[in-house]
Order: structure tokens, then C-alpha cells, then sequence
DNA sequence: TAAGTGATCTCT
DNA sequence: GAGATCACTTAA
């Protein structure tokens, strides 16, 4: 496996921390008996009290506080009363921004068959896939807490992965100039080796 | 394409 | 306290 990723790296840039964790792995232990890796291949960046887009966007409220609090925490909220979304915090304590998973691709786990091969595509998916609730709310990326990220084994550190920058899902709210940020990062698929 | 779902926020 | 909204998913 990779090496687990230190609060420091959260501790940078939004957009930065966004692109990064594309190829990184997310590990969760709150299964029992039932470990769950994804390789993150899509991701969000919500970045700042000015981003419309953003829940910090109108101020610290009670539900957004991790978003203020210190990186490589989770902000972890439910959506449409049925989905939890799964944040990571960013960026140095009190400036409110985070990084929201949308998708990836299961590395490892109890039950190898075809559909757990399956990319898991959608936050909402994703969450429920690892176990993430709201009881992981406000606490730390930290192996001890069930949850962390690591970097992933298989990419060098020299390569740069190819990334897609598109405009957010789901955030049309946010008016013509926060939408059409090009927040939201993928990483595409390994180039097939030719045969 | 539309319904489902309930917490959260904004305004009375 | 009421009403609208919502960083979505699923079944058609």
C-alpha cells in the first residue's frame, strides 16, 4: 500500500489538494470485517466564503463548521435527506473550503467479483460504499478514526497523471460565474496498452 | 424525466 | 414556526 497522507497535505490550496488526491486511494475500516479501498478518480474543490457554490459561501452555520476547521478533517452532510456527501477539509483553519469525492474505483476488498470490480460513480454511491455517515462529521483523515487516504502505489511521483477540469454538478445555483468553475477534476482511465 | 426524502437555512 | 431548497439516485 501507499503511505498514509499527512494533514499536510490538505494543508494547501483547494484546487491544488483536489487534483492530487485523483489517483490516491481512500481506505475505510468501518465495515467490520469488510475493508473497502477506493482509487479516487473523481473530485470537487469548493474553495473560499466567495465561491457561491459553496455552503461557506453565506457564513459559518452550524452544519458547515468542519468546512472552517482545521485540513484533513471530514465534512461529511446529507443531502436530499437520503445521500451522505463526502468532504475533505482544505486549506489552512478558518478559511472555509473542502474537497467533495464523486467517484472511484474499488482496489480491494472481501467480495472481488465482477460488481465490486465496478467503478462506483456518484458521492452519494460513494459514501454508501465505504460506510461514511455523518458519524465521521468533523473528524480527522487519521487511520485511528476508520477513514484515511494514502497515496497510491502504482503512480510515480514523476508522472502527471492526465486530469479533465470541468465545471461542478449540480451547483447551477450558484450563478453563471461560480458554475462555470472548472472545479470538478477526472482522471482518465490508464491509456490500454497496445498489443 | 420525475419522484423520493428529511435536514438545513431563510424568512416571517 | 413555515416554506423552499438541496454539492443525488433510481426507476421509467
Amino acid at each position: 500500500m501507499g503511505t498514509i497522507l499527512p494533514r499536510s497535505f490538505f494543508d494547501r490550496p483547494t484546487t491544488e489538494v483536489a487534483r492530487e488526491l485523483l489517483g490516491a486511494l481512500i481506505v475505510s475500516d468501518l465495515l467490520p470485517g469488510d475493508r473497502r479501498v477506493l482509487m479516487i478518480t473523481e473530485t470537487e474543490a469548493y474553495d473560499g466564503p466567495q465561491d457561491r457554490a459553496s455552503h461557506a459561501s453565506r457564513g459559518l452555520t452550524p452544519r458547515n463548521r468542519p468546512m472552517f476547521g482545521p485540513p484533513g478533517a471530514f465534512y461529511v452532510y446529507l443531502v436530499y435527506g437520503m445521500h451522505w456527501m463526502v468532504n475533505v477539509v482544505t486549506g489552512p483553519e478558518h478559511y472555509p473550503a473542502a474537497v467533495l469525492l464523486r467517484a472511484g474505483m474499488p482496489e480491494q476488498g472481501p467480495s472481488r467479483d465482477a460488481a465490486a470490480t465496478d467503478a462506483i460513480k456518484g458521492p452519494g454511491l460513494l459514501a454508501r460504499y465505504l460506510g461514511v455517515t455523518g458519524r465521521m462529521n468533523g473528524l480527522a483523515a487519521q487511520r485511528k478514526n476508520g477513514v484515511w487516504f494514502e497515496s497510491h502505489p502504482l503512480l510515480p511521483g514523476r508522472e502527471t497523471p492526465r486530469i479533465v477540469a470541468s465545471k461542478r454538478i449540480g451547483v447551477e445555483y450558484a450563478g453563471p460565474v461560480w458554475s462555470a468553475r472548472r472545479y470538478n477534476f477526472t482522471l482518465l482511465p490508464a491509456r490500454r496498452r497496445d498489443a
